[in-house]
DNA sequence: CTTGATTCCGTACTATAGTACGGAGTTTAT
DNA sequence: ATAAACTCCGTACTATAGTACGGAATCAAG
C-alpha cells in the first residue's frame, strides 16, 4: 500500500520509467498529483492501470485501443467485451495466416533437400515464381 | 517479356508506385538503367525481385532481413535456407504466443458472462491483477 | 550537510515502413 | 501537336512505440 516513486512504480509494472512518462505524455496513463515540492507518488490504482496497459500489450492491442478501454472503464463492461472479442477475432485471424505461412515455409526449406550446389535456390526461385 | 513502367511493375507485384521507389531508395531493390532520355523500364529480372520481396513480407520477413537475403541470393542457398529456418522458428514461436493469449481472451470475454450490471468489469480487473 | 541517486521537464532523436507533394520532364492518345 | 497521364526526383511528412539527453530540483544516506 505503500505510496511508489516513479521508478519503483516502473519496476512492478515491468515498464520502463521513460515509457511511463511516454504513456503519460499520450494521455494513455495520467501523472498523479505533484506535491507542491517533490516528486509524485504512485498508488495502486496507478499501479493497476499501469499492469493494465502492460498487460494488454502483451495481449496484442495497440496504445490507442489500451486509451479506449481505459476510456470505456468498469463503467462499460459490455463494450469493453466486445473490443476484447474482435481482438479475439484479429488474434484468431492472425494465428491462421501465420500457420499458412509456416506451412509454406517448411515446404520452402524442405524444396531444399541436400542442395549441396549452393545454386538456384529453391526458396528464392519459388518466392519469386509468378503464381 | 515487356519491358514495364514503373507502375505496370508495381501493378504486377502487388506493390504501389511509390513504395518501390521506396525500396530502391534503401537499397533493397535497384533501380534500371534510365535510357538517356525516357522513363525506366522494368525487366522481368526486375519484376521477379519485387515479388520475392512482397512474397517475403507476407511470410513475416522484415525489409531488413529480406535485403538480406536477396544479398545471399541464389549463390548461397544454405545461408538462405538457414534463413527461413529461423523466420520458420520465429513463426511458430509467435503462433503459441498467438494461441495463448487467445486462450486468455476467450477466458476473460467468458468471464463477463451476462454481466448487465455494467460495472466491475471482469476484463479489466483481471488484466491489471497482481499475477 | 554534502554527495550521489532520482525525478522532472521539454525537446530531440530512433527505428520501421511507408505516403504525399510539387515541379519539371516525358509519353501516349486523340 | 497538344492535352492528359505518367515518371522522376528530392524532400517532407505520417504512424507507432518508444529511447535519449541535459539541466535543474529534490530526496536519501552517511
Amino acid at each position: 500500500m505503500a505510496k511508489l516513486t516513479i521508478s519503483a512504480a516502473a519496476k512492478r509494472a515491468g515498464i520502463g520509467v521513460e515509457t511511463i512518462r511516454y504513456y503519460q505524455r499520450i494521455g494513455l496513463a495520467q501523472e498523479p498529483e505533484k506535491p507542491v515540492t517533490g516528486y509524485r507518488s504512485y498508488t495502486n490504482e496507478d499501479l493497476k492501470i499501469l499492469k493494465f496497459i502492460q498487460r494488454a500489450k502483451q495481449l496484442g492491442f495497440s496504445l490507442a485501443e489500451i486509451k479506449t478501454m481505459l476510456s470505456l472503464g468498469e463503467a462499460n463492461c459490455n463494450q469493453t467485451k466486445q473490443l476484447a472479442s474482435s481482438k479475439l477475432d484479429d488474434v484468431n485471424r492472425k494465428i491462421k495466416d501465420l500457420t499458412a505461412i509456416a506451412a509454406t515455409l517448411k515446404d520452402l526449406i524442405e524444396s531444399c533437400g541436400d542442395n549441396k550446389i549452393d545454386t538456384n535456390c529453391p526458396i528464392i526461385d519459388a518466392m519469386s515464381e509468378d503464381e
